[in-house]
DNA sequence: TTGTAGGCGTTATCAT
DNA sequence: ATGATAACGCCTACAA
């Protein structure tokens, strides 16, 4: 038994031509019910099978498209990937996943890599060592529509899928202030990160739309992790005033700034309030559940996901398109 | 400018053949260094890239693979295929995941959409809802080898990559009994997974190596989730005697438990101890943080991937290997 | 050392 | 309605 049939096999069983075959099995109107039918039986029998491959250098449609991010077992982005895969796969596209690992030359090799394996599509969220931005404008000069969720680039004819940053650190700030707050430190991250400054700002307006001042030292930048938290309370818990809450556009970082606190005899929220960011699946399981963002990462890769179907459907027209994603706050008891 | 620039555009840029310019780009000993030193200037100039597409339609192969998990947002799979990715990409493979969504249909179409791209490869860890196993064979036909991780099925031919679950319940069992447990209740999941049977097996030998018996009741099946963990505790707290161990074959069910544990009264670890399984990021970050089985998943995925190039290497002998990761035991408060 | 020609599996454009 | 042929981009005998 052969392993590889095509449709010439098939052709030479029924003593017709490989285009016959072909014409059958796309539903071509232009052949007799009876061929088709022998055809379709024979393809059944021989087990045929489509080489894609074929077709994708035939036609120049791969139907596959790239996704980078920087790490692919961080459930932010592999709920997004999720989102991405249910929403492609059934319009026929398949996923191929690469690592930036928030290496600009990394990222710049997964993307000649995937031009290379001529995809129809990228969609990346930017590694935030990238400082140089090249590969992109080379991307989208072979016309491959690139489409960036979460963090983006600023640049023409790219579309983007983004949560509202600012509104999501204005109303966690906000959501700080309602319950009683006075004084909100707040732990950022990379400012490389565009992501990092929007939260930033949602914090610093809510503040001053409530007559709220934001003493020097308050803001402490950092990593997103655990020991960035811990690190940041510790410079905090040396101001005068002393904050009464925290909002952290990390959740790890906020884990870390409990950890912290608990050490140092605070309780949280009596003494000090606390909101994340993320919504990673550990803030919900915490003897004291900690208030975060949803960025509904699934439903960012779904739109992700439709804005390139549109893209590659009107590819008459080349839009750009940018979905803003509002941000839900999942109110805890770390903040009450 | 030309978006699509091919070895015949550089070949009539030199006025030589296509020939000459693959023999230059592929470093073939059979040209002149001067030639082969023009051809790749002008390759430079002209911006070109290979088309892997058509290199993979003449050499039959893709180098690609697919990888199909239950869901690709779950840590566990993520960090697989994180440990799969790194290992391949520097040889050149790419990686289209899907979803199987432990759907035996959808794991079906899943391996027929892979063959139809002409994967070189398939890792694979198996939906529990799947009870057919056609379309394994199907794919070992194509002669493309079959890799299993984690949950695997018997057949012949086929790699396998996994934890000895049977030895991470006996040593999670055997690790609550040091340290004082004496009656041990399991809760175990689907045993349509061969995993949750072999990790009861290894409970059960412990407790018969160690002179402790299993009441009845004291092994309860159920899902591996929260709600799963909740429903069991409130069970075997109607037992008698009541036990002071649980080992959860899922970190979601030992949460379960603990929470239920705590809303009746009960104390982690001072009244029951907890071991759970999977080390879920969840687990650490506990106030009382959980026991539980590490099961190396990025290492899993390294060592599939290492299979599967040692596979395609010796393509003459297809070679079947085993390959066991050894469970690590995190020893935390959950169960001392 | 280089050119010629054929083929990988499809589909599309001509003819017939 | 069907057949013949070319083309997608690349590689590789074989010939020169």
């Amino acid at each position: 038994m052969k392993d590889k049939i095509t449709i010439y096999d098939i052709a030479k069983k029924l003593n017709i031509t490989a285009a016959t075959v072909s014409r059958a099995l796309n539903n071509n109107p232009k052949i007799s019910e009876s061929t088709r039918k022998k055809v379709l039986a024979m393809a059944d029998e021989m087990h045929y099978e489509q080489n894609k491959l074929a077709l994708a250098l035939k036609s120049g449609k791969s139907n596959t498209v790239g996704v980078v991010v920087p790490f692919i077992d961080r459930n932010f982005f592999s709920s997004i990937i999720r989102g991405i895969e249910e929403e492609l796969y059934p319009k026929g596209y398949h996923v191929i996943i690469c690592q930036s690992q928030e290496d600009e030359q990394k990222e710049l090799k997964n993307f000649n890599a995937l031009l290379n394996a001529q995809i129809d599509g990228l969609m990346v969220s930017v590694s935030k060592n990238t400082k140089n931005f090249d590969h992109f404008d080379h991307v989208l000069k072979k016309k491959v529509p690139v489409i960036f969720f979460d963090r983006k680039v600023d640049m023409k004819g790219v579309s983007t899928v983004t949560l509202d940053d600012y509104k999501a650190g204005y109303e966690a700030t906000k959501h700080l202030i309602v319950n009683g707050a006075k004084r909100i430190a707040h732990l950022s991250g990379d400012w490389a990160l565009d992501i990092y400054q929007r939260r930033m700002a949602g914090y610093k307006q809510a503040l001053v739309d409530h007559n709220i001042d934001c003493p020097e030292g308050y803001v402490v930048k950092g990593q997103s992790d655990i020991g960035a938290g811990k690190k940041a309370v510790k410079k905090l818990m040396k101001l005068d005033p002393l904050p009464d809450a925290i909002f952290s556009a990390s959740d790890f970082a906020a884990l870390g700034a409990i950890q912290q606190l608990k050490e140092m005899g605070m309780r949280v929220p009596e003494d000090v309030k606390v909101v994340g960011f993320s919504n990673e699946p550990f803030t919900k399981f915490m003897e004291v559940p900690i208030t975060t963002v949803d960025q509904s990462p699934m439903e960012m890769g779904m739109m992700a996901a439709k804005v390139f179907l549109e893209q590659v459907k009107n590819t008459s027209v080349p839009i750009e398109k940018n979905v803003v994603i509002a941000p839900k706050l999942k109110i805890r008891k770390s903040s009450l």
